[in-house]
DNA sequence: GATTTTTACTGAGGTTACCTCATCATGAGG
DNA sequence: CCTCATGATGAGGTAACCTCAGTAAAAATC
């Protein structure tokens, strides 16, 4: 009936900073999230094929990008809480993807590695996520192209 | 310790879609989201004087732009289930920027209507967020301006 | 070398912002 | 009148975060 509630049967996240809802009077900010949100839902039916969170794809991008690490290294690469990054680790482990393993320097640590499927998949991902944002910017001209690059680099800073 | 930890004590949504992490091999999507991080916080940090959150934020600005209607009418314009909305409203109400009153033509249906206190603080949030989009997307030339808008528009749609 | 302090992870439990399902009026159509 | 649909809400669930407390081990201090 809403829509919301019957479009994705599943779908926690349908929203974070929402759509203005009313085409009219449509300033930068609210236009800037109608686009984040359409770039969100793509990129979770991305990783659909993968049974994969975005959280877990991040960590598995830092993880194929950076290789093993300690846990608490990863939290930080992921600025999210080390009691949180346990939970995202507990995840793609069952999932296979990562493997614990005690640091031979420090006892206390847990060292986090890839597993080869691990590497594979985010591998994968990282093809999916180009391809999909080649879809997804792939419309603008090169010039366009460009000037977003430039313009977002401004803003971010 | 770690950043993420202590530097915001107190800020459950430190992430959504988070940065890249990595500085290289920046792609359009990751810088997206480094944008959308950096919008996202100055967001939040706009409404604190005002003790409401995004989701109030959203509810009262379409209840001062259109005026009173019905609870599912709201859920709706929000794109999220009827039953959220009555959380929103509770919210709302409680900080009396919202009334409840029955609807005369079906005693099934609430009506919501901000208060007088609700048109204000509304009125001045947008203010705010006028000031705020002012100041984050201000330092962009006019061409700039211009361009970004009519690219996130050709992404939206 | 023993004691204190710090650090790395994790169990327990909390918060936020959503959701579905069941319930209870009420309204609408046969 | 009776059945079915609808509007709001109680109850309870989930995802992705969080903090705090605890345990084990390392590092620093005495």
């Amino acid at each position: 009936m809403t829509g919301a509630t019957s479009d994705p049967p599943t779908d926690p996240a349908a929203r974070c900073a929402g759509p203005p809802t009313d085409p009219a009077e449509e300033s930068l900010a609210e236009l800037f999230w109608a686009v984040a949100r359409r770039l969100r839902h793509q990129s979770r039916r991305t990783l659909e094929p993968w049974d994969v969170n975005p959280g877990h794809a991040r960590a598995l991008a830092v993880l194929t990008r950076h290789g093993t690490m300690r846990l608490s290294a990863l939290a930080e690469h992921l600025h999210i809480a080390p009691r949180s990054t346990t939970e995202v680790v507990d995840g793609l482990e069952e999932r296979g993807l990562v493997a614990r393993r005690p640091d031979p320097a420090d006892r206390r640590a847990t060292l986090v590695a890839p597993t080869d499927d691990g590497t594979r998949v985010g591998a994968a991902i990282r093809t999916a996520r180009a391809t999909e944002a080649e879809r997804f910017f792939g419309h603008l001209s090169p010039t366009d192209h460009a000037d977003l690059t430039r313009i977002l680099r401004t803003l971010r800073d």
